[in-house]
DNA sequence: CAACCCTTGCAAACCGGTTTGCAAAGCGAT
DNA sequence: ATCGCTTTGCAAACCGGTTTGCAAGGGTTG
């Protein structure tokens, strides 16, 4: 059996409780809402009597008046993706304070798209979404529309001014040089991510940077491009490794590329770190699984999460026509063995 | 600027639709929810107009005549744990076919406990949750007196009965001791878990049932338990090599364990797989990524997310007192190179 | 003792839908 | 022309709260 249903009782509503009280339903809302003063004799008895019938206030009922659902989607591509859950966490911390609650739109195989997604989150009435994805210029016109705070994250959308958080991509990039440059490397190479999408470019002009500043010349052959994955990162790397001068260094766009190079090296016995240095980005779990260890910039994905949600729940309470806002949240070097 | 804010329409309702098309509320409401028929030419008139208006009935106000709010409620202890996110996403998965949404309510740091999620779940009349953390007894109780149908996932709960899904733990561990035995192990140990809670003790269930049809012995000395982490499952293996005849096969009941193991042997110099052969459980990412390649019993934990959202809102549909069912999902052997 | 203010409780309207009893209209059969 | 049946629309009650105008009761002050 499922279990007896003989003990399940059927909510107790505030007519109930007013009754059994002995006073209006008014006079039980304003003990819960604390709108309006009430006797303090008053108040305890209708107090026990809500805990002795069990009672809770409705909550459609009391979203229907109130207008608000205290409740926040996330919009994600793809939650298996290691950042994504630890975005979700620091959204949930930063709403949990606020009474809010996480409602997880997580596109996929077998899945509506984005767009579905965004139809039913209207159609809930969430309060707002922190928006992962990207290319969904108009379906965030229409949220924007349904009077449906948004904030975003990892990147802007130029067309539509709203709050985001991100990484600062672009001090990565010049960190990481910066960090190999230290360690007295001066052929530094880089495995982008594909130039054309948010992290990825602003990566690369990080890295161009610290070139720069560092007074290091940086030959386009050193600016190689991976797609953010293992193998993408094994054949850069094969590619670089063939240069007439090799580098002595890369910096990897993210620690999937960087464990890629890492086999590539591995493959073809180039020492690491003594001969080849690499540094990656993210500090997946893996970076500390691997074999060196991976050195990497950590990106803080929880954090990123929690000041998203905290734009949004701001721009959600204050005064409208407030400026967009972006906020760049600090990484970390992590010091391992690749680099 | 946020965005302007005179574009910003506020929803229509029933009654503007109704004014407008020239008829009455119930035959809006009877055009979308199709329970008496309505004329055609009438029909398409009031859909037109709803269009017009861009109009979208509000969800609190269905929720609280019909009762139900669609949505599912999914608990986790740790969302950045791998196995969570896959699970949400084959959650998900089963509740988009029938335009239910998912909640997901992570435990952690800085946020409530177990006890105020389901707080809050009662609260917001959650249809249904999906339980995937352990020693909520009572809480279950409690969703159970709120009419709140609850499937779990991983462990059932001796002292309540109700429908769950999880890996075929016992067939882990027997499935391993069989593989490696196939590949001429005589000498298979294993690293298990806790012993005291669900998967760890039934998959030590399984390695022994494995041992036992091999014709295997099983020493005392050859059972070991860690803590799920890659540091207990180090030091287990330490313990295991220690002996005086140490094993040339080991099961890991999950795949950090196995990792764990793997330090151990490469920094005694013990070649994997040649002199110890290691088998771990999971499937996690860092399985394939690590040196070498970790062969290991994957988990399906989208499918088992699936399936406890299927079995959910089997519940919830169909009539109570059903028999409470438990699944299986099946797993299977990923061989790669440490075994 | 009257005038006044505060505290506290009630009745009723409202949020935006769903559902039901009733009746008008349309139609064929007698 | 009348009867009976079906189709279709209306008004009103209801889901479970919130909010507001009004007034009764009590205490204080002149």
């Amino acid at each position: 059996m499922t279990g007896p249903l003989d003990e399940l009782d059927q909510p107790s509503n505030i007519r109930a409780v007013a009754a059994a009280a002995g006073v209006s339903k008014t006079t039980v809302s304003h003990v819960l809402s604390g709108k309006r003063p009430v006797a303090e004799a008053t108040k305890d008895h209708v107090l026990k009597v809500m805990a002795d019938l069990d009672f809770r206030p409705n909550f459609f009922a009391q979203a229907l008046t109130s207008q608000r659902s205290q409740t926040i989607a996330l919009l994600t591509q793809d939650i298996t993706n290691p950042f994504y859950p630890a975005l979700a966490r620091g959204v949930q911390q930063a709403l949990s304070q606020e009474n809010h609650v996480l409602m997880l739109f997580d596109a996929g195989p077998g899945i509506g798209g984005i767009s579905t997604f965004v139809d039913v989150a209207i159609h809930r009435r969430v309060d707002g979404v922190v928006v992962a994805v990207s290319d969904v210029e108009t379906d965030l016109q229409r949220l924007r529309k349904a009077g449906i705070a948004v904030a975003a994250v990892g990147q802007g959308f130029p067309t539509i001014p709203l709050d985001w958080a991100s990484a600062d991509d672009e001090l990565i990039g010049a960190d990481a040089v910066r960090y190999l440059h230290s360690r007295g490397h001066r052929l530094i190479a880089t495995i982008g991510g594909p130039s054309s999408i948010a992290p990825g470019s602003t990566r690369l002009r990080g890295y161009r940077k610290g070139m720069k500043e560092a007074g290091l010349a940086a030959p386009p052959a050193f600016e190689t491009e991976g797609d953010w994955t293992r193998e993408g990162g094994a054949a850069a790397m094969a590619r670089l490794l063939d240069e007439v001068t090799p580098p002595s260094a890369v910096f990897c766009a993210n620690d999937l590329m960087a464990i890629g190079a890492l086999d590539t090296a591995f493959s073809r016995g180039v020492a690491v770190p003594d001969r080849l240095a690499i540094v990656g980005v993210d500090d997946i779990e893996a970076a500390s699984l691997v074999r060196p260890a991976l050195t990497t910039l950590r990106v803080e994905a929880h954090e990123i999460g929690r000041v998203a949600a905290g734009l949004l729940l701001r721009g959600m309470r204050g005064p409208p026509g407030r400026m967009a806002e972006h906020v760049l949240v600090p990484h970390r070097l992590v010091i391992r063995n690749s680099a």
